[in-house]
DNA sequence: TATTGTTATACTCTATAACTATA
DNA sequence: TATAGTTATAGAGTATAACAATA
């Protein structure tokens, strides 16, 4: 049984689980805020600093975002000189975009921030209980990057 | 430690928690849409089911929302007849919103949907699996209902 | 003066479609 | 014609402050 008793329909596990996840969505997002990053801007930077470049499309499909918003966060990290953006020499129809030096100095920065976030939220778990609930959230359908998960 | 491996920023589990957060919270939105129901209306309808009846303060502060969005969703709720609000003869200050009959109609099918939707989510999971996790996200901090961590 | 509920305003986020340039 | 990126528009959701009624 998922659900738990009727007399106190928030601790449905349904509710636990997107109110944590609130809890952590909102912890990162003000991690990166100290930065002066926003969340996806933050999270952009992340994935193309363990990557180094990265076209624009696979970038907003891996941070499932439509490619009309990844415009908008790119031109405010590129505004700010963190990542460049260079049209693809083989397609010149894709942009490549780069993390600059400035963006990986900002990077560790922030990098450093949401591990605090992390040690702050799961501060009370042992290594082990870290591990099963990686492992126990990594077997919750759907699985993380289902993209049945945004059907709405 | 509670951070991934760099080469997949995203797998880091605070990022996890976030991600299967927000896929539990469009699951069980979607559910109540089904019924013709918002999210928090229909977080506000089991509210009221479990207890008859809340004041409106108590019931925005339960559902962590300002008290001038509660207005909206209630008149929303009112309007569709499935709520009441009436003055408090001892503080008229206050009103005293209370499920109707056609509200707890609707609330049957709701739940019923949530549950469908938790049963999907959790389906790959053993009981004993189910009792973990959830005794798991009750240790991280800042467990539920903590106002703190509404604190952006 | 403090509290409950309400209204109004502005701001953010998002979804959608139309447009350009390249292929 | 199909694709990558861009722009523009409108809609939902939210935060904030000001307000009326009551304590």
């Amino acid at each position: 049984m998922a659900a738990a008793a009727d007399s106190d329909p928030l601790d449905r596990l349904g509710f636990l689980l997107a109110r944590h996840g609130a809890i952590a969505n909102s912890r990162v997002h003000h991690a990166f805020e100290t930065c002066g990053l926003a969340l996806r801007q933050g999270t952009a930077l992340m994935l193309l600093g363990s990557s180094g470049f990265m076209s624009q499309r696979t970038l907003a499909a891996t941070l499932e975002v439509d490619p009309s918003i990844m415009v908008g966060i790119l031109n405010d990290l590129e505004s700010a000189h963190l990542v460049e953006r260079r049209r693809d020499p083989s397609d010149r129809r894709r942009h490549i975009v780069a993390i600059t030096q400035e963006g990986r100095c900002l990077l560790a920065k922030a990098q450093q921030a949401v591990t605090d976030v992390e040690e702050g939220l799961f501060a009370d778990l042992a290594p082990e209980e870290i591990a099963a609930l990686r492992g126990l959230l990594a077997r919750v359908r759907t699985s993380p990057r289902d993209p049945v998960c945004f059907e709405q």
